[in-house]
DNA sequence: CGGCTTATTGACATACGTCAACTATTGTGG
DNA sequence: CCACAATAGTTGACGTATGTCAATAAGCCG
């Protein structure tokens, strides 16, 4: 059975022009698990010991900080201070995506976590097998330059929004994202997440989501429970301000 | 003297392993500029034409966003609309650094604009040249993997600071990573940029900037014109959190 | 139906942006 | 080398966006 779940790996892009040989090690070394909700993968901190293929469900990368009040009053005195883990989701990947090549690639700390947030299963491929088949694979390194550079593209436009646009101006785009590119007319969208989950992601918070959403009312987006309607996505558009590169 | 400039490209890391022909193709087609400040490379929209590799000088990326009252209340008039320009320093480069080999590998429009924020030597690689090694060459493709890994770990290292962090706290971690790697004791550090550039890239006001500055005087980080003074590294990083994944 | 979680709303505090005035620094021509 | 202008940086006053806490409402599931 977990073989014929990797085999779906190999079905990927990304592993699609292997070797037989990288196939077959593939099939050996790695595994695959099927994973509840809220199930952390790893953590940030530790050595990127796989990659991690997501073959079905939805994973998030969370970032944590110790969060303190952060005054300057209060000296650099450790237990006197009040020290709350928080936290932000800083992507979210779905199937056929695979969670953070970068620390498999440069060996080194993931700089963040990971955690399901559906039920989902995991192919689990070990690092050293991964950075081998970039040395020896020439298709290999090729596909995974292209997965990042596709990553690095949504990272970055998120840190655009991040610094140039609003929160409700955040949302609306990623509810654009999700009306699969049209430019105009009407669409309904059904949320594939919850709203404290896309609130983390927007980087707001759940408070301020659900202000945003009642604002874009006046706008024609109409949300109730995961259900939405957008009257017209140009409308929406142009309050996001929303630019035509992906 | 554009062969000689060209020479110290293929002493890059990432153009170290070409074959032969690859050198000779890159020698032949590619070249040299030399810009001065405030120059743009290319903009927010258009074609990927070339990779850049930055000689010697400092280019930032910047992401622009038409930006409005983005009041509910206006409607969808353009004409009423008042719209500037507001843009944000994504992320900034040095000399060995590529600028956006993601647009290039994908054959996509740029995200965003870049301008040299020094005066800078940039070579000019055709963009269809560098795709053709990442068939071809089979190192080259490894050596853009492993790059756009260490790209895509410092914007997620924004981004997170961005989602999870105070304006003064970026602004120390910033400091923090001037004073290479050290994890206590004093520092001293020149800043490399200007103020308006820093806080456009922190993702702040200039004069947010300052008050930051003014902040952090208070745990020891003295500044004055591009001279910065840290007395205690450790107590800095105990006031930004600041973890040691890099 | 009742108890649980999840989402919304309101009141309030805070961080941050903006505008304007002021000061410091840099550069330039006499 | 000084005087002056131009630019860059700082400071204060103020408004707005967003976070936080608490209370209420709405879904969800046994």
């Amino acid at each position: 059975m977990e073989q014929a779940h990797l085999t779906a790996v190999l079905g990927f892009p990304l592993f699609a022009a292997l070797s037989d040989e990288a196939r077959g090690r593939l099939q050996a070394e790695g595994f695959v698990q099927s994973q509840p909700v809220d199930a952390i993968l790893f953590e940030q901190g530790q050595g990127a010991q796989f990659l991690h293929v997501i073959l079905s469900g939805s994973v998030a990368l969370v970032g944590s900080a110790a969060a303190t009040e952060a005054s300057v009053d209060v000296p650099a005195d450790a237990q006197s201070r009040v020290v709350v883990d928080r936290e932000a989701i800083i992507e979210i990947f779905g199937a056929g995506d695979v969670v953070t090549i970068a620390a498999v690639l440069l060996n080194l700390p993931y700089m963040m976590s990971a955690r399901t947030i559906a039920p989902s299963r995991i192919a689990y491929l070990p690092a050293p097998l991964i950075r081998s088949f970039l040395d020896n694979e020439a298709s290999f390194a090729k596909a995974v330059a292209m997965k990042l550079a596709k990553h690095w593209r949504l990272l970055s436009r998120q840190l655009k929004d991040q610094k140039l646009r609003s929160g409700t101006q955040r949302l609306g785009g990623y509810l654009l994202s999700l009306s699969d590119g049209r430019m105009n007319g009407a669409a309904t969208i059904d949320l594939p997440v919850d709203r404290r989950t896309l609130a983390s992601w927007l980087g707001m918070s759940a408070e301020n989501l659900s202000r945003s959403l009642a604002q874009l009312k006046s706008i024609g987006v109409h949300v109730s429970g995961r259900h939405t309607q957008i009257d017209d996505i140009a409308r929406v558009r142009s309050f996001c301000l929303e630019d035509d590169l992906r």
